[in-house]
DNA sequence: GACTGTCTACCATGTAGTAGGTAGACGTAG
DNA sequence: CTACGTCTACCTACTACATGGTAGACAGTC
């Protein structure tokens, strides 16, 4: 038992200090005084700071998967279900936090292979999934589909990440919303 | 001279590296062996590294204050000064960066005060740019105005900040023009 | 002769990671 | 029931190295 909680522990404050500080800046001394364990320790949990990384990303990237079927499945309408996928990802920035994978991608270039995949494979997994649903909307016509579906879920993803930087970097949370809902509003057919 | 062209060296180096790297990432040695200097040289021309960065800042803001001023007396037509905003942006991040305040964003709760003072500058800069250019558009008539003007430059800083991310992340920086179109599509009165 | 830009050589601190040990839990064999 | 070996989660104490930053010397230029 104390090995799970720790180990939980361990996952949610790293990814806490990564949405706030990136993944270069925190260190395993940071993460120690949080959990309350001393730094050595962490290492019998992840041998290495790319382990923890990788777990933390994996953690992330399953609850998101979790999410999305349970949203594909429970909610009726394209449209219902493009409002909730903004309103998950929202909330999952309430308390001043950058998106993980957002916060990640601006240390591209310095973080170890393993990680950059994962990334990677965050953003195509969300693109597919929103490109599903809303050719599915067009299908049924309950959207306008003027344009293949990749094209506006490419846009709506990018508005989510988008707005997440700008809120986060303007200390203001509640502008992520309204303009997701904004660019929605380009499929109300 | 040389202390110039070392000086504008330094910056321009810097900002290649914040930019793909992150600012907690990069280092002085880094950048030393960019530009051919020594460490320790680095400090004369930028004492800190908080000098430093806020010196990156500066300069890139001023380029761009430069442009968006070019840009809104030179282009006729808002549809034309919001296309001709999109290009140059999508053009700074031709090859494989991120737009360096998204870049900075990320690491906001890192980064000394100083330095997201001027972040936030700049994305209100933006902010306000975009807003002015859409409100005249909006009350000429050029474009369609269901919703205020600040909705729309919203989504739009939004959609081109979030595009830089997913295409850095996926390696593809040729999804952000059209992302950006997408959006643009919504003024199209 | 002062100033500028660079250098070598250093420092204190912080970094991820390692070595080795301890205290307790758990199952099993005598 | 107890004694033994093993495993888990944690500890203290350390290492090697990178970090931003400093001191002071030296050469060239105005």
């Amino acid at each position: 038992m104390a090995q799970l909680d720790t180990k939980q522990a361990l996952l949610a404050e790293a990814e806490q200090l990564i949405r706030t500080m990136g993944y270069a800046a925190f260190s395993y001394a940071d993460l120690s005084e949080r959990v309350g364990i001393r730094k050595a320790s962490i290492h019998h949990h992840f041998p290495t700071k790319e382990a923890l990384g990788t777990a933390v990303i994996d953690s992330y990237l399953e609850r998101f998967v979790a999410e999305l079927e349970t949203l594909a499945a429970r909610s009726v309408g394209t449209k219902h279900k493009l409002r909730a996928y903004g309103d998950f990802f929202a909330a999952s920035l309430q308390d001043k936090k950058m998106p993980l994978c957002g916060a990640l991608a601006a240390d591209a270039a310095y973080l170890p292979v393993s990680m950059q995949q994962r990334v990677k494979k965050f953003f195509e997994l969300h693109l597919a999934w929103l490109e599903e649903v809303i050719a599915e909307g067009i299908s049924s016509g309950e959207i306008e589909g003027g344009r293949p579906a990749k094209a506006y879920a490419m846009m709506l993803l990018s508005v989510l990440q988008g707005a997440s930087v700008v809120a986060w970097a303007l200390k203001d949370p509640t502008i992520i919303k309204p303009a997701y809902l904004q660019a929605l509003a380009q499929l109300a057919g």
